[in-house]
DNA sequence: ATAAATTGTTTAGTATTCTAATTAAAATGC
DNA sequence: GCATTTTAATTAGAATACTAAACAATTTAT
């Protein structure tokens, strides 16, 4: 098998892992990652544009409003569209939304938080920059911009 | 930022690379990844059981089921149930089927195979063996199976 | 031999996620 | 000032992916 598949089998793995863990969130505290996530930068920020949470959690925006459509119905956000831009939809917290949010766990694994925090530190940052280099080998952007020429950029994307 | 939720958020961009990069393979080839890695998977071993491609490729049965359904009408795969054990259904890829898996390309884009082949190769290792590891800590199996002792509860045991 | 448990697949139902198209409003150009 | 373009959010439509439950068929246990 070669090396890049093993590389995505792992990936799958992971994607699953979060997938499962989500829907365990969602039995045990009524919120899936995606909505906790959502709830959570909205909190965060106040008065937050439906495009802005979109990108800060790299989602598209109208994945955000099929969130903001299970969130909204249930008390746990508020949509106000903006008087001075009817364009923009300002995103508000209640404090139901504060509550639930505070009722709930990570929208990671804390048993996986709990593995990562006992690796060393540099273990750590290790990990996350290999995840980082993958992600930046990944994006879809740089597929677009940069038509990938030698090895000299191609270290220069990998490390940016 | 917490280190771990910097891993979360390359992990979102690594799956929606992903995401986004099968439905551009379904736009130009008429395949999405998952369709094409359950094409191949049954291609390679021939007269498998929905079971057997679920867990080869890190999927439930459902899901399995669900792809399936979209690739028979096309004819791309063949259902049929064994007649041994009428439980079972036997998996097979038609003419069709092969010259789609043929003219398809990779499930994973070839632009970040290209970028990690360049790599070397005790690069590429040390890439997937950091997924490895990372997967491994999310497995959901052991969540359920160990539920990874404190110091607390290690001085239960040691004072029992 | 019959009841109970297990196994394999499918169905039902829900959530996430995307792109493309739509709607509305604001900004820009001539 | 009006036409065009851009921007923001939503809607429509599709695919993936799960769990839970339903159905069959097979195997095990009493």
């Amino acid at each position: 098998m070669k090396k890049y598949e093993e590389l995505l089998i792992s990936l799958r793995k992971v994607i699953r892992a979060i997938d499962i863990y989500s829907r365990k969130l969602n039995k045990d505290s009524g919120l899936t990652s995606p909505q906790l996530l959502v709830l959570q930068k909205i909190a965060e920020q106040g008065d937050v544009m439906v495009k802005d949470i979109a990108s800060s959690i790299n989602l598209s925006s109208a994945t955000v409003t099929s969130i903001l459509d299970r969130l909204e119905p249930r008390g746990l956000v508020i949509r106000k569209r903006s008087t001075v831009d009817k364009r923009k939809v300002g995103l508000y917290v209640t404090e139901l939304g504060l509550a639930a949010i505070k009722g709930a766990p990570t929208p990671l694994q804390e048993h996986f938080i709990k593995r990562f925090e006992t690796l060393a530190d540099w273990e750590q940052t290790q990990l996350v920059a290999t995840m980082q280099r993958i992600a930046s080998m990944m994006d879809a952007q740089d597929i677009d911009a940069s038509p990938l020429l030698d090895l000299e950029s191609l270290q220069d994307v990998a490390h940016r």
